[in-house]
DNA sequence: CAGAATCCCTGGGGATACTG
DNA sequence: CAGTATCCCCAGGGATTCTG
């Protein structure tokens, strides 16, 4: 049997945890935020055009705010190119890298879920 | 030296995780999803207000709707109980707990990434 | 208690055109 | 090429009230 010490234990344990899915969340809203990550993630280094073609959907305006959210939070670094057209790159921090096992549970996830659908039908 | 054929894969396996996280997304996507899944996660079973009080911040508007939403995509189940004024609970289904890696994950960053920001003040 | 209904409104986000 | 600027629109979502 639980006693009260216990019981409070478990709900701060709780509110911790949540609040820091909250703080999480915070960094990664937005309808981009997790495509852009993980095709980061996947080729390492990429200018933005390439990223505008790699991201199925994204239009200039929506990629040029989500990169500089991700930038302003350090997850993803922006580079200038001092070629005769601009370039600028764009790759995962060190930091941002530490997301990379949030971003492969949600592929795999996805993955046996496509799976799973098929089976089922 | 990559051949042709090499690349082609390399193309098309990430073609297949930036899919896979899309197909995760959309299931996930909205303001308050991890929030709930979270907080079934670790309560394992609460009703309608429980859940209200919880989540801080949301109103039963978007509880119901973002519950409605999670039901239909089978991740959690919804259980009326006949007593006096009628009650409903709430849980993870089995297949809502594949979900718990990717929960954890993201509850595990948030908790590095407080740390560090407290860290470096 | 568990939600549906209603009202309302901000801002997320799309399309297009423009610039250094 | 890498964005910014503009216009525009709707749906996500908040507050409140109502009902079985």
């Amino acid at each position: 049997m639980e006693n009260i010490e216990v019981v409070e234990t478990k709900e701060k344990s709780c509110k911790v945890k949540i609040n820091a899915i909250k703080d999480t969340m915070q960094l990664l809203s937005g309808k981009w935020k997790f495509h852009i990550l993980g095709t980061l993630l996947i080729h390492n280094k990429l200018r933005f055009t390439d990223l505008l073609r790699e991201i199925d959907g994204i239009g200039s305006k929506m990629l040029s705010k989500e990169l500089q959210d991700l930038e302003i939070n350090h997850l993803i670094s922006r580079t200038v190119i001092n070629s005769k057209p601009i370039t600028v790159e764009y790759e995962m921090t060190q930091f941002g890298r530490t997301l990379e096992p949030i971003i492969d549970e949600i592929a795999d996830w996805g993955i046996s879920y496509r799976k799973s659908v098929i089976e089922n039908n």
